[in-house]
DNA sequence: CCCAAATCTACAGTTGACGTAAAATGAATA
DNA sequence: TATTCATTTTACGTCAACTGTAGATTTGGG
C-alpha cells in the first residue's frame, strides 16, 4: 500500500493555486497536510487535490471560505460515519442542490437576455448598413 | 417632458443596495446622477435603476466591479451610436455569451457531483438502517 | 559534505466591497 | 421665517481573501 505522498509543490501546480493559498487554507482548516514528526516539509495525500478543486466549485458557487470550511468534511466522509451523520450530509447536501438549481435558472435567464441584446444589436447592425449604401 | 428625478433614498430602496454602495459605483464610474451644480443631494434618472440591476447580474456572472465599468455601459449605449462602437458591442455580448454558457456546464458538473454524492448517501444511510434491525 | 532549489515561518501589504458615525442638507411644520 | 428632523454626504473604518517577502531551514543530488 504505497499512499502517493506529494510535496506542496507538486499540490500547488496540480491545483493551479499558489503554495502561500495552500497554507492559508490548512490555517482556516480547509485541508491538512499528513502528520509530521519526522520531516518538516508538509506531505500531501492526493484527497487533498480533491479538496482544493471541491473548494474551487464551492467558492464558484457563491460559498465563503468559513462557510466551506464547515461543509468540505461532508464530501470526503468516510462510509463509515455514525448514522446522523449521514442524515445531517444528505440534508445539507440537497440544500446545495437548491442553491445550484437557483443559480442556474438565473444564468439561463441571464443567458435568454443575452441573446435578445444580441439580436436586437444585430438588427440595429443591419440598419445602419441599409442606410449606409 | 418630466424626467422623473429620484433621490438617492428612493433608487437604494427599489434597487435593493445601500447608499454606501450607490456612492462607491459611482467612485468607480459604474454610474452617476445628473449634473448636479445647484442642489448638493444627488439625482437620479431611472435608467440608474436599470444600472444597477445590470451590475448586479454582472456580479453573479462572476465579473469584478472593474470588469462591469468596462461594459456596462454596452447595454446602455443609444441605438443611434457609431456603427463601429455597435460591432463592438456584439463582440463583447458574444464572449459574455459563452462565458455564461461555459459557467452553466460547470454549474451541471457540480449538480451531477451532488446528486451523485446524495444518492450515494441514500444508499449508505439504508445500508445503516438494515443492520440496525 | 556541500550547494542549489524547494519549503517554512511570520509578519506586513493589498484589493474589493462595502459599513458606520458625524457633519451637512433640505423639506415639512410650527 | 425659524425650527426640526429625516436624508444625504463625506471621510474614515472594516472584513475577507488573498499575496508579498525576507530570512531561516530543509532536502535531494553531485
Amino acid at each position: 500500500m504505497t499512499t502517493q505522498l506529494m510535496k506542496i509543490g507538486e499540490l500547488t501546480e496540480r491545483a493551479g493555486v499558489s503554495s502561500r493559498t495552500v497554507h492559508y487554507y490548512e490555517n482556516l482548516g480547509l485541508i491538512s497536510p499528513v502528520q509530521r514528526d519526522g520531516p518538516k516539509h508538509r506531505l500531501y495525500e492526493p484527497e487533498v487535490l480533491q479538496r482544493l478543486q471541491k473548494i474551487a466549485a464551492l467558492k464558484k458557487l457563491g460559498l465563503s471560505l468559513e462557510d466551506i470550511a464547515g461543509v468540505i468534511d461532508l464530501y470526503f466522509q468516510s462510509d463509515a460515519a455514525p448514522l446522523s451523520g449521514k442524515i445531517k450530509v444528505i440534508e445539507i447536501l440537497k440544500g446545495q442542490l437548491e442553491n445550484v438549481d437557483k443559480q442556474i435558472d438565473e444564468l439561463s435567464a441571464f443567458r435568454s437576455d443575452l441573446i435578445k441584446n444580441i439580436s436586437h444589436m444585430e438588427r440595429l447592425y443591419g440598419e445602419a448598413l441599409m442606410q449606409k449604401s
